[in-house]
Formats: C-alpha cells, sequence, structure tokens
DNA sequence: GGCGCGCATGCAAGCGCTTGCAGCCCTATC
DNA sequence: GATAGGGCTGCAAGCGCTTGCATGCGCGCC
C-alpha cells in the first residue's frame, strides 16, 4: 500500500511549514487569506486528509463516540442509532458501534476495559443491562458517558418516564371506557434493561388502581418484545374467558402482535378488543396503531449532542433526562362494544 | 481529565523497557516466560488500555474497518451489520459505521474523502448505489474494499444471485401449478443499489418466459421496499380483475405487506392467493411466509473475513461472490384454487 | 524617524507506541 | 576453556500531527 500524502507533502507543495498547513486546514487564526487558500488548494488537489491516528495522538481527541448496543435489528437501537450517528456525523465525529449481542458473548470483549477506552472520546450506551462491574467500568472510564432508554443506577440516564408513559397508556384505554383491561408485559431479556418492562407494568398497575380497578393475573401475559413472541402471547390470553375488552402491550410490536393474534382468533379491532403499545414503530401507522409515541431518533440525537457539548467543556447536566411521549389515537382502540348497551 | 495511564508506566512498574512491555502483550516472541507474566500483570493492575491513536500511527493500522451503510433500520441491513460486527469483534477489530442515511444528505461528507480515509484498514459498503465519483473514490482507497447485497459495476461483490433468486422464486410458483402470477416490484429508491429490484424484476420475467408465460403489466405493482408501501400496492394489484393466483413480492417485507393487504380485501391465503417473498426476514415465520432465504448474517461475516484475511496478506479474490439462497416453504404458497376444477 | 505591538510564520518538542538493531548473557560445541 | 550461537532485552528512531514559543515583518504611534 503506497504511503498516504502526508501534511508534510502539503507543507512542501505550498511552500509553508507543517504548523501553517495544521493551522490553515483546521481554521485556526493567524493564517493569512492567501496562504490559507494555497494550502486548502494544494491540499485537496494532493488527496490530503489528516491522519486520525497522528492527530488523536498529538491532541488526546479521537473524535470517535463509542455506541454501546444489544442489538442493531429492533426499531428502538436502530434507531437511536441513527440519530446518534446524524448528530455525530453533522461535526465530524465518528460512530465506532459496540454490538454486545443479545446473547452477550462479546460482552466481556468490551468491557474488559479493552474496548471502550482510548478509541473514543465518549460513550453512549443503550437500554442495555449493566452488571455491577460493567457500570463501574463505564463510570470510571473517565469521559463522558450516558445510557438512552431506561434508567440504569448510577449512570446518566436519558430516556421517556416509563412508568408515566406506561400509566398514560392505560389510562386512555380507561378513558374509552374499558374496564377489563389486559397487559401484554416485557419480561426481563438477558442483557436487556429490566427495568423497562418492569416499570411499564408498574404503570400497568398504578392506572388501574387509580382508577380503582384492579390487575387480574390471568389477564396479564408476559413475552419478549417482538412480534412473534408477543403474538403467540397475545394468542394465549385472548382464548381464555372472561376476555378483557383491551390490551395495553408494553412495545408496538407486541401491540402488533396482539392485532395479529386477534385477528386470527376473529375478533375485531377496535370492536371487540382495543390494543395500544408505545413507541409509534415503523409499522404504528400501517396496522393503524395507537400508541404512545416516543421519538427514538431524537433521544439519540440529543444524547449525542450532550456529549458532544460536554467534550467541548460544558458543565455535565448529571440527573435523570426525561423527553416528551405523546399519545397518538389511530385505529385500534375505541370505547368498548359492551358499553353502548350499559349506557 | 487525568491522563491515563501509559505504556511507560506499565514499563516502569514492572521493571523493563517500553520495548518489552509492548512485545510481551502482544504475545510477539523473544520475551521470556517470567517477565511476560510479570507485564501481563502489572499492565491487568494497572488498568492499562494500549492507545489505538499510538499503536495506528507506530504500525499503520487502524484495527478498524469502516462500514458504509444506507440505513440500519431495514433488515437486511442491520443483520449484515450484526454480522460483520460480530466478525470483527472476534479479531478485535472496531466497527465504524458511516450512516449515509436514505435521504443522502450526508454521503458528500462521507465521501469527500474526508472520512473513508485513515481511520479505518478497509471498508464493506451494503447495497448502495455509488455515484462514478463515489466508486472511483472507494476504488482508489487504497485498501480493501467489498460490496455486500448488490453488484456495484467496478466494485467487488458478495451477496446471492438476484436474478436466480427471483427465478427460483417466480418457478415455485410456476410448479405449484400457477399460470397467473403477479410481481409487487421493487422501485429504484435514491441511494439505494437500483440493480436489485431491476435483477429481481427481470428474474420473474424470466421465469415466465421459460415457462411460457408472459407478464402482464397490470400484475406488477411497483412499490418500495417496506411493509406499508407494499401493502398498499397489493391492495392496488388486487384490486383490479382479473386477479393473480399468486404473487412474487420483491422482499419478505413487501409479501408480508402483500398479506396483509388480502387479509384486507378478505382474500385466503394460500387459497385464494399464494405469496412468496425473498428474504427470510425476522417475521417471514410468524407470517408462515413462503420464501428464498438468504443469510444476510453470514454475507456480513463472510464480507468481514474476506477483509481480514486480505488485510492479513491474503491474495484478493476477485470478482462476484454468490452466496447460496434457499427455498422454505412455509403456509403462503399452495397450489392455485381453481387447479383442482381444471384437473 | 524610532519604538512597540500584533500578526503571520517557523521551530521543535512532544503525544504513546512499534521495531530494527545492537548488546548482553548463557549455553552448547569442539 | 574458548567460541559461536541464540534467546532476551534495551536503545532510539521514527509514525504524522499539534502547539507553545520564538522570530521576523510591517504598521501605527508619539
Amino acid at each position: 500500500m503506497a504511503r498516504l500524502t502526508s501534511i508534510d507533502d502539503v507543507a512542501r507543495a505550498s511552500g509553508v511549514s507543517t504548523a501553517t498547513v495544521s493551522r490553515a486546514l483546521r481554521g485556526l487564526p493567524n493564517v493569512s487569506p492567501a496562504t490559507r487558500e494555497t494550502v486548502l488548494a494544494t491540499a485537496e488537489q494532493l488527496g490530503y486528509v489528516v491522519s486520525s491516528s497522528a492527530s488523536g495522538l498529538a491532541t488526546g481527541r479521537t473524535l470517535a463516540m463509542g455506541v454501546v448496543v444489544p442489538n442493531v435489528s429492533r426499531w428502538f437501537y436502530a434507531t437511536v442509532l441513527e440519530g446518534i450517528d446524524a448528530a455525530l456525523r453533522r461535526v465530524g465525529y465518528d460512530t465506532i458501534l459496540f454490538n454486545l449481542g443479545l446473547k452477550g458473548e462479546d460482552r466481556e470483549r468490551v468491557f474488559h476495559r479493552s474496548i471502550l477506552r482510548k478509541r473514543t472520546d465518549a460513550v453512549i450506551a443503550l437500554c442495555l443491562d449493566f452488571t455491577p462491574a460493567e457500570r463501574e467500568q463505564l463510570a470510571s472510564l473517565g469521559h463522558p458517558t450516558i445510557v438512552v432508554g431506561g434508567p440504569v443506577p448510577g449512570l446518566r440516564h436519558l430516556g421517556v418516564d416509563e412508568l408515566a408513559v406506561a400509566r398514560a397508556a392505560t389510562a386512555h384505554l380507561i378513558a374509552l371506557g374499558h374496564r377489563q383491561i389486559g397487559h401484554l408485559a416485557g419480561i426481563p431479556e438477558p442483557g436487556l434493561n429490566k427495568r423497562v418492562p418492569q416499570r411499564r407494568r408498574r404503570g400497568y398497575e398504578l392506572a388501574l388502581s387509580s382508577a380503582g380497578l384492579s390487575a387480574r393475573p390471568e389477564w396479564i401475559e408476559p413475552s419478549d418484545f417482538q412480534i412473534s413472541g408477543a403474538r403467540e402471547a397475545a394468542l394465549r390470553l385472548l382464548r381464555r374467558e372472561p376476555r378483557p375488552t383491551a390490551l395495553f402491550a408494553a412495545s408496538d410490536e407486541m401491540a402488533i402482535g396482539a392485532i395479529l393474534a386477534a385477528r386470527e382468533l376473529g375478533l375485531d379491532v377496535p370492536r371487540e378488543l382495543s390494543v395500544i403499545g408505545i413507541d409509534n414503530h415503523a409499522l404504528a401507522e400501517t396496522f393503524g396503531l395507537t400508541t404512545i409515541a416516543q421519538d427514538a431518533f431524537g433521544q439519540g440525537r440529543l444524547a449525542a449532542e450532550l456529549m458532544l457539548e460536554e467534550l467541548a467543556g460544558a458543565p455535565p447536566r448529571v440527573g435523570q433526562l426525561h423527553v416528551p411521549a405523546t399519545l397518538i389515537e389511530r385505529a385500534t382502540t375505541a370505547p368498548p362494544a359492551s358499553r353502548a348497551q350499559v349506557e
């Protein structure tokens, strides 16, 4: 592989010192307009690109952000990742992906301090479950860190208020007149943040009890956060009698699973069964799904911007950062059919 | 930020030179077992991690692979990305993500030679459409490059044989006895490889003509590769009379859109309409979808391994690399209902 | 007309690591 | 008991860039 053109080549070709080239290229002051222009032109002509290793070594900055994700195929992670990358790309930062894998076989490699450090200026972690050792390593990394998606004790966190979101979803069903409300609950998946399904379930229970209702255990059916698993869970739940008139699913993918299940059972949504989810997943609109929307892309972007600000010297904002979530009413929720008779 | 521990710290603490530390840590020969053990222990104790900038500068290797993707939220890209990352992670390589975005607003930033070079040892690009200038930049990058997913003239490519896959899918429908076969065709999306939808459609046409059938223009309905768009396209197609008895969708997501559309129209799948897709998407099983499966994860892994081999000095394998695809029969295809009567 | 100041530029010392080369010691060989 | 050879180790020169400091120039000011 031929030697790439270095700053010396540019310096020689434009008849100035490397120091001047460096300053000119980075837009630093104290470079005459004429010189700057010459340098820029020669650099362009020579196809010069700064070596990130060399400049990283000299400055101590890598201009790269580590992003730790459990996987990249689920909507939330993929979308947050895109938000992060977009924000970083704007300012010339690179995204270094650390895909832990759901099965977690790579966790140790990432966390055994071998990777996160020295290659990134900051780290954004998505909604993972961390062991105390991992948490400590993240915290002691010596550079800004934030978790997006699910609260992790001891680490700064950015995301929706899971409890409030779940309450709002359930409350919407209650407000429509439903009294028999089931819940497709998330299960704690290995490696993923356990708090998210827990809080969503707790929010459901709180909303019910606030309305003087109580959760019937047989109307709470757990499954993973996937469409297929939720479909099966919903089939189990809906085959039981009596059947709830509405279902709060812990995520849109689960809600879609519920809709599929309902169709298979010949139940009309929303006449015979209302369904609400959380997320505003890409497919939510296709299914006409009523949901509590969260802006995953925006969360990613915000997290990245926070990190960049801190790297630029801004004082760290501590504590939990809650981003808003809003109800989007579509076609899967309606007053219970029975209600018309009751009234 | 406190200075991180450097190789000098380890050297001093273990009473040897930095050269020896470097050799010991990297498992190089000519280090006595005793010394190596001491060094390893002190390094561990001090929490030493090599600075990728410094070692990158010294060796000319960054130990990072650039991965250029159009987006990360579609199944194929996400899955290939996971395959790549898994293969890289195994050998300590990092994945640097370049998310172009479908709208392509960041393309220039990536391609204006400012990013790809000097930070990565090799580049894997996913199924994108490149301008001639971009192709040239990729080719002249001076390090190994490969495209996964769709053939790009002038660049090495790895993926299924699109034409053959589409023929196989269509041929399966023909073999079942279908004579009226429609096609949910992909449209060339901005920034994405146009050849993929084109070849899939061409394969469909070839399969038909091989069987003495001809494609009826009104049975070919184009849409994007998403569930929602395909659903609408399928609704349009299926509302027309006469209606085909089978549909070959250019991807599983499109096939799922078709299934949703059929259900909405009250058509029984597969009795009144057979549907076949391509991919074996994560949702294919949930929908009982018959499909031609391609191993996206494996393609990513293979691409990464090829790049790693070449970086290790192996001679580059040139030419197109076709990976296998296999028919998976599930529940959305069956002989046409009319056939029983005909026979 | 001399002095001081500020701007543009260059010099050179790192940043932390790798690696060719040289040196040392210890063992095997004759 | 020399000698050669090999295994360990250290020295030091970079890798390509950034940046504090010094230099030199031209200008405005008194």
